[in-house]
DNA sequence: GTGAAAGCGCTAACAG
DNA sequence: CTGTTAGCGCTTTCAC
């Protein structure tokens, strides 16, 4: 069926040895069986099997990315740029896909084999510290998005921390006193990061931290987000600013604030996490922690590369790529906001 | 380094033949040995080397997705889709970005060698009929998407036509006149096949087209259609509807009317196409054409399946999911136009 | 029922 | 510089 190193060889009437050469870019091979090998090449439309030089090199040539689920916007957009980041070095990317359930999160990552991919990039949502496979066996893994597991692995992620503060910080200069946040679930590793910033923003700022503000949503998407909005709205003191902990949530939060017939940013000044394209686009526009993605997705592919290579021999390396705040419509040109919001 | 069948066997102290009967569920091994061969499988952690074992089967385990850019929520959402009806039939999903360019479309589809992928489901943006590979020889591969290319190939698309019919009709029902259309790319396959359903259902409905009214756009993201409804905005006698060829555009043009102080639906009417989880979140939720998407990935898996497997020998299939039409707040609650638009 | 041996297509020694 | 020879880890005849 297909063509073969062999077959092109005894088209050639050279070895197999000669046609690898060629095909491999060896430099030393006489001109006269180089040309008669590249006719041979042509002649046939040789192509290399894959898998069997992996199989004898002892590589794939494909990389793993694990991701709760590519049709969130972040994890289609970082996705996109991983891909492309990978290209570069020659890898393929393989997309695993979790929903972010910490049973089938485990599942992938013990899955991961050296036989499958040369390396995994995986963006956990519910892995604990034990769910890891020995980071000495298996093959080199990186750590995308921080994460409160314990585990002795390459990482790349923004400062969740220093990000979460800095969205904080800018509704407290905007005057803003009641300021609740959305996607606060315990369970989930990011979010404690995101919870530690939020309140380090408020004591800052003098402000107490009022539990009833702070909502969870089990998943960040933009109904759960919706529905948290609702529940703020229907606080004897709601809220005057929010901290969304993604854009989704931030998108849903934007609706439920209009179907109650409040503005944005004048009642309620709303940020999010991400910077999706969407964020830029919705009406209004949603200001945002924007991680610089693309940074992200190098990194990563870079730090599996050095750890295949056997560059990077010394312990775990964290990588924090940067981030800025993406100032936007929903909390642009209004000072306090309009309405008697009583201090706390 | 890692365990090996033959490992397993000679602890267990029988030939590789019984471990490799044991592992791919063969039912004839005697207990005692079955018994021996999970303990020493267990006790050495084996796992099977997939690419030696797709080596020797002749096949990769590998499909091909061939998609213009992830970050794309139609291609997120699909991309997810697929990867999840691929793992129903064992495969895992690697994903090519072609940015929608003819050049790196062509490049893409020509590399998928049988070696690397069992098949592959490709959504072409700009490729021509002369650019596929010989369907005899190479992988089998599935078209996504419906296109004007002629090829003898599967593919698997709604009706664009009927689709862009029903968008169209839907705003004639609601009184409108003048019908703009935004996407009208002419070097763009799907296009082509909307333009006609818009055209039709002008004609249908009495109303003439109007050159004016149609817009193209260069990448059908949302910045063009926010420029493009700028253009139409500053027609003299501007559109009371848009139908926008996606989703994405007509979150774009959402913008521009919000920019320019008009009021959706009441003065311009929107619909798009995909029915993304965006659309249904924006402030106002679009109106939009809602391909079974679900139902496209499992059709397209279906049927490299049956390529692949020779169950399907017949001459390319073309298999048309259903849609429907999604209505919502851009288009909801309002009968004709409030505006005196002068009747064509 | 199970073992031995061949070989999928390729590359890495090792001679020549 | 190039040919020959082993095998990467697995499945698969084909005997026993």
């Amino acid at each position: 069926m297909a063509v073969t190193l062999k077959d092109v060889a005894t088209l050639a009437g050279v070895s197999v040895k000669t046609v690898s050469n060629v095909v491999n870019g060896y430099a030393f091979v006489k001109p006269e069986n180089r040309r008669r090998v590249e006719e041979a090449l042509a002649a046939t439309g040789y192509r290399p099997n894959v898998g069997a030089r992996n199989l004898r090199r002892g590589r794939t040539g494909f990389l793993a990315l694990m991701v709760p689920e590519l049709s969130i916007p972040y994890f289609g957009e970082l996705a996109g740029l991983v891909i492309t980041a990978a290209q570069r070095r020659g890898w393929s990317v393989l997309i695993e896909q979790t929903q972010g359930t910490r049973t089938r999160e485990r599942a992938t990552v013990d899955s991961l084999g050296p036989h499958l991919v040369d390396g995994a990039l995986v963006h956990p949502e519910a892995l604990e510290s034990g769910d890891f496979p020995d980071p000495e066996k298996g093959i080199p893994m990186v750590l995308l998005g921080e994460h409160a597991v314990d585990v002795e692995l390459d990482r790349v992620a923004i400062d969740n921390v220093r990000a979460a503060h800095a969205a904080v910080s800018h509704l407290v200069s905007l005057g803003r006193k009641r300021i609740a946040a959305i996607g606060v679930n315990p369970r989930r590793g990011t979010a404690s990061l995101r919870v530690a910033g939020y309140r380090a923003a408020l004591s800052d700022a003098g402000l107490s931290v009022v539990d009833s503000l702070m909502e969870p949503a089990d998943k960040y998407h933009r109904a759960n987000g919706a529905a948290a909005m609702k529940r703020l709205l229907s606080l004897p003191e709601p809220p005057d600013a929010v901290f969304c902990f993604n854009d989704l949530l931030a998108v849903g939060a934007l609706r439920s604030v209009a179907e109650r017939g409040l503005r944005v940013p004048q009642d309620i000044a709303i940020v999010g996490f991400d910077n999706t394209d969407e964020s830029a686009f919705s009406l209004p526009s949603i200001t945002t922690i924007a991680p610089d993605k693309a940074a992200i997705a190098d990194a990563a592919v870079d730090l599996v590369h050095a750890r295949i290579a056997g560059t990077e021999q010394t312990p775990p390396h964290e990588v924090q790529p940067p981030f800025s705040l993406e100032i936007r419509e929903s909390t642009a040109g209004v000072g306090t906001a309009a309405g008697g919001t009583p201090a706390a």
